[in-house]
RNA sequence: GCGGAGAGCCGGAUGGCCGCUGGCGCCGAAAGGUGCGAGAGGAAAGUCCGGACUCCCCAUGACAACGGUGCCGGGUAACGCCCGGGCAGGGCAACCUGACGGACAGCGCCACAGAAAACAAACCGCCCGCCGCACCCGAGGUUCGCCGAGGGAGAUUGCGCACGGGUCAGGAUGAAACGGUGGGGUAAGAGCCCACCGCGCCGCUGGCAACAGGGGUGGCACGGCAAGCCCCACCGGGAGCAAUGCCAAAUAGGACCUCCGCGCGGGCUGGUCCCCUCGGGGAUACCGCCGCUAGGCCGGUCAUGGCCAAGAGAGGUCGGGUUGGCAGCUGGACGCGCGUGGCGACACGCGCGCUAGAGGAAUGGUCAUCGACGGGGCCACGCCCCCGAACAGAAUCCGGCUUACAGGCUCUCCGCGCAU
RNA sequence: UGGGGUGUAGCCAAGUGGUAAGGCAGCGGUUUUUGGUACCGUGUACCGUAGGUUCGAAUCCUACCACCCCAG
């Protein structure tokens, strides 16, 4: 079952969306906060690996248009807040190595950590399954 | 040495590289760059109590409702917390545990079983008296086994229980039954009497008190449950940092509902109107102003006090817009050390220190070395190698409680064993 | 941050101090050529966990656990 394209994401954003994501130059990468960036992101192509779930899609051209935007998700599943915390820097971390690099400019990525693997994966295994991904959400299109 | 009890503390260490969030300094018009320094806990958790702070315009008192607390004294800003003491229970002991006011203010409940479940009696039973029978005589009848009107004896014993009385010792039960054990006593029994224990009442002594000790006295009248309702004493106004305030932007200059009203007075250096000798005088329907009062409000009622006031009134609901910034925001009932007072909780004084402030939420990633415990490999000690690191993440801030927790350290005390 | 609710058999659930109802599902049997329906019988609960009050607790109290809902 494929993700739907998510077409109608251009027609459904209000025109002059206001940059409401904090700016960090030193990475160059826009951090996601509103929930219906990460909605969007979910109704478009994704990619499991064994420490991850990656979500990405490209921006439509009335969006901000340049610059890599990325979040990530936790839920309780994973566990309690210490684990919560630590899957959440580790993808953090990977994805401040691995997307400068790897990512596209004018994407988003949901990165969205997975119960044991995420926190329990070497730190170069969890790298090389990021750059997997977006090799395929990439490639798939 | 073994086992145990109490109190307190720690919660891997160091370094390299790459990052994140505040603070201070320097450079820069700004964006930013750069240097220095800081950056999770004993429970940050659960959100169970108590406060600070902010708003509800601000309060005081009484009553009612509701909720909470509950041996006594103290500590504290306060507490349901802590300390000390009392009592009860557990342990050989060190010590531990305890929702521990009131059941003669009232209501309610105590299933089943049991004679009886609350106030004292009824019932069974026991005992005494009386009566009848069993004993003797015996009219008469007879199926020849006996039946039997009536009379006598009443010493003992037995049976029956109709009647009168005594009685609670005993009565299968039950968690609990007119106090328990022993002795005397009696027709049988009984606090009927005595000793000890328990209980109630009244003085005395010690203690601030809870309470303890001892004395007298009553012969026992007082079952349990208040974590059933309740009574007594004490405490509590509500909401919560998404409180609250400011700035900017945007939408808009809203709609609807409820309540109280639309009175009185004063010409008042206002407006307006009238008169006039142009100085002034007069009027007050209307607009404005001032005052009074009905009334409303101060989330239960009343009182005191206060506020609003005859509408730019008070209260509420809905609709529309924004999802930005700043303050609150971390220096505080703060931490450490010393001294004094106190058994202690703690208080006071002096000195030193500044110790996270994020905002969809930083405090990280990785590597190396060392160290601790457990497991495995090695025939085996040592050595070496490998694997695994407790519970858990600040969100306005404090004081507590509760719950979770690998492992380790320090001090004090108790019991047993051995040695002296 | 504050408030409210629920937890009982595999499922839905009644029970508010005294041996824990009922229905569905399951199993066995009868009926039927077989299945279904119908009827009969039957098992299944340490009442979320741990303490306490009480003679006695699913019920009352306390602490904890899990889940759900509401408001700003």
């Amino acid at each position: 079952m494929t993700p739907p394209e998510a077409p109608e994401d251009g027609n459904a954003a209000q025109g002059t969306v206001p940059p409401a994501v904090s700016v960090r130059p030193h990475s160059g990468l826009i951090t996601l906060t509103k929930r219906a960036d990460f909605l969007r992101a979910a109704r478009a192509r994704r990619q499991g690996t064994a420490s991850m779930m990656v979500q990405g899609r490209q921006r439509a051209e009335d969006e901000t248009p340049t610059g890599i935007r990325v979040g990530f998700t936790c839920s309780k599943k994973v566990g309690n807040a210490v684990a919560r915390n630590r899957a959440k820097r580790r993808l953090r971390e990977a994805a401040r190595l691995v997307l400068p690099e790897a990512g596209r400019a004018g994407w988003d990525y949901v990165l969205i950590g997975r119960a044991e693997a995420t926190a329990a994966r070497p730190f170069d295994a969890l790298q090389n399954d990021l750059r997997h991904a977006l090799r395929n959400l990439h490639g798939s299109q």
